[in-house]
DNA sequence: TAGAAATTGTGATTTTTTTCACAGTTATTA
DNA sequence: TAATAACTGTGAAAAAAATCACAATTTCTA
């Protein structure tokens, strides 16, 4: 139905959501695309072709109205398809993603966390029980998850994974600073917040 | 005296660098390209593009040597001059990163927690002191502050970043998911968890 | 020791992404 | 109402990034 749309794209549209979020809170019913471009620090032309993919028209001289805009990368995007995600790692990482009250307006539902600290489980984060993670297969069996959520600690990341591939999961997000071998079928989205940080870091080397 | 590097490229040698961390823990000496590239899921004539940035040669038919291979992505990801950052926001996810060890092994040394909440004023995370959000003036006169990072609730962002670019900070690591309108002397490095989210849900879809 | 296999390093090519340039449109102003 | 200014939308051009292809090299194997 649609044109495929670029990763860069989508990743700009993300962005654009958090503005024109913004401008509804401040009651703005516009917005050009230079006055996006120049928040970001991007091309205004670039703005345009990216919203060229949403079945969107803006006026001339007027710009986009922010409210169907917003509701046209949101229809893009998909959140209207809620996610169901575990959290693996009770950690101090995964406290603030189970924390993350946000996440539940984006269509993302973590249903539960786990852990191996016998301190941890049968606690709760966020109204969200922490199992073992032997359990695991219990609530795959019963529910189906769309997502893990990888918040263990880097020496555990390859055999946490290997044990989410064999519960026949998917998608996973993961924190850790591991790089993971994982099946061609399974895809990994590698936050990597270390290495974010290095790539900041050396911008900042002038 | 280097040839620029790419932002892309970077952002792999973040990869390759997690890679390299783990060989040697295994006690693996050398890897292949097609190697770092089977687990990154990328052309493996792209990691040799990206390693021929650093001056380090591999051998046919064997590799690179693993710790020569780590050194020099450190050399050029800078990771010699530490960087002095402050938290600003000590909500959960302010408290995750105080409490991430891992930094301190890359050069970025968090000094202290800046927050409103007068029940964490005065209290300690990781060592660190929380203080005032007021007192960051006092900080700032005294040390030389390389990064903010920025983990307050969307609707004290843009506030926030104006106080930070009046304390002349350069360099802020939003993890806040606003974007931020901010002089053009000023770098933000947006993480912005809840579009990458979105980005990877969107591979979800099919 | 000869042939086979695996690997690097790198120009050339292809693909993708960004930027440019401008016609067409619409509000605003004088 | 006419001129002006600020937009959009988009094809064309430029730039950047990824992939291909292969010579050169080295190790391994028989």
């Amino acid at each position: 139905m649609d044109k495929k749309v670029s990763e860069k794209t989508i990743s700009r549209m993300t962005l654009y959501h958090c503005i024109l979020t913004d401008y509804i809170i401040k009651g703005i019913d516009t917005i050009s695309s230079p006055q996006i471009a120049n928040l970001l620090k991007i091309d205004d032309s670039q703005v345009r072709k990216d919203i060229s993919f949403l079945n969107n028209s803006g006026k001339c001289r007027v710009g986009y109205l922010v409210k169907e805009l917003k509701a046209s990368i949101e229809k893009t995007l998909g959140f209207s398809k809620p996610k169901n995600a575990i959290i693996i790692g009770a950690g101090n990482l995964g406290n603030a993603l189970a924390n993350y009250s946000n996440f539940a307006n984006y269509g993302l539902n973590v249903l539960a966390l786990f852990d191996t600290d016998k301190n941890k489980i049968g606690t709760k984060i966020n109204n969200k029980n922490v199992y073992s993670i032997d359990e695991i297969k219990n609530l795959t069996s019963k529910i189906d998850i769309d997502m893990a959520i990888l918040t263990v600690p880097r020496e555990f990341a390859q055999q946490t994974a290997d044990l989410l591939v064999k519960e026949n999961i998917k998608y996973i997000w993961n924190f850790s600073p591991a790089v993971l071998d994982i099946p061609q079928d399974v895809e990994v989205w590698n936050e990597n917040l270390m290495g974010n940080f290095l790539q900041f870091a050396y911008k900042m080397q002038d």
